[in-house]
DNA sequence: GCAAAAGTGTTGTGATTACACCCATGT
DNA sequence: ACATGGGTGTAATCACAACACTTTTGC
């Protein structure tokens, strides 16, 4: 951004393309990461799931399009989520129509929600991520790729795997998720005591009901994050 | 990219903006982590230090962009760099004149290589990461500390220190780099068996000349990166 | 009291650090 | 010979994992 600044000037001599959000909606269901699909009705791709998405609006931050489109395709209720950029793909062969750019947000929602986006009825369904063989559009399954790769790479590091939990979870839910995620089971004592060490939860003094055995204490977490 | 399909057949209908990417062109210049910079000669910011960037043409895919604009600025003669996607900024307010969506890129070159680019006198300057306080034009210093971010996150997984360095180099180089990079000493015993373990480098048989003292073996990097 | 899952204590192992030492080279 | 930095061995520490065990609840 330096030494364009004379055409910068003249809107005809820089090429304009359309900016828009993909986002990969992701949950863990049943112990299976799942991931919020789209079928669309228009060609290209027409009947083929796709990642929702829209255009970047003219006077729109990209975290904020991000954001619209999470909550107007699961418009839940005033809660949060996390929503973290993920990558930005602008291959000129990327969609056959026109010239898009295409920035791609991850989205982690609590299981209950994705099940209440896809109730909805706008004609959202939800897929494990490893059912999905290639049935994606444009080059939609590399982004979900993607996705699940940053997601692994940061589950030590930041604590997000509480955005895929309710507010009140026990250390089983919390491991279930982790390793829904890694794809391979855990040591339950090595991994209760990473994350009371980890600073990320406190323990409420609540504990489960309804349950056929003895009740697991209920945690909550403490840490920060990028929820919107 | 789904339930806007009769826009994206209308030109009119769709948000153009200018794409462009900007470039984080790092070395390590006498053991300060440095930032190759280009002043700007018009308004806004005219006289202020900024990144070096360009429009994304046409037909050109984003990675195909910022490889061009690397070698544009510091033109070096068929030589690797890594180059690799940072961050995507898109905030409305973060350039005056226009709307402006800009992917970031950083990359690696060899110390030598980036006092080429400044020698070359296409108004490139070099600054310490340390040295520069605010004085960089829009949103640039939150990139340079982004891309700080991301190369010390990285440093112990993905074999990048060796695009900070020669062909070959020897063990005391790379720690120096690695330190740098930090912006903390390392331990020397320590850090050779992390190096010599992690199966990026090889010896290569050859030893260092004109030196004072004991002159020290060479090594070579065997590591595969996003190199252009 | 029994089944099932929650929760804890103890031990072992691998990785990394810290420190001390030896080695090779040019003056 | 000696100063200087390259290079190596050994012990200590830490994080983490594996295993066995105790505890608590509902039926």
């Amino acid at each position: 951004m330096t030494q364009h600044d004379l055409q910068a000037y003249d809107p005809s001599a820089y090429p304009p393309m359309a900016v828009t959000v993909d986002l990969v909606l992701m949950s863990v269901v049943e112990g299976q990461l799942t991931v919020l699909l789209q079928r669309r009705d228009q060609p290209p791709f027409a009947g083929v799931q796709a990642l929702p998405g829209g255009f970047v609006g003219p006077a729109e931050g990209l975290d904020e399009a991000a954001a619209r489109v999470l909550s107007s395709k699961a418009g839940f209720g005033g809660k949060q989520a996390w929503l973290e950029q993920l990558y930005t793909f602008g291959s000129p062969a990327r969609d056959p129509r026109m010239r898009i750019v295409s920035v791609a947000y991850f989205a982690l929602l609590p299981a209950g929600e994705l099940a209440e986006a896809v109730a909805a009825g706008q004609g959202l369904v939800q897929m494990p991520l490893g059912a999905m063989e290639d049935v994606l559009a444009f080059d939609h399954a590399g982004i979900v790729a993607l996705a699940h790769e940053r997601l692994k790479g940061k589950l030590d590091y930041v604590p997000l795997a509480f955005a895929l939990l309710p507010a009140l979870f026990t250390l089983r839910d919390l491991q279930d998720v982790h390793e829904a995620i890694l794809g391979k089971p855990l040591n339950k004592p090595a991994f209760r005591r990473r994350m009371l060490d980890s600073g990320w939860i406190e323990p409420t003094g609540e504990r489960e009901v309804e349950t056929a055995f003895r009740p697991a204490e209920l945690y909550r977490c403490v840490a920060e994050g990028p929820r919107v």
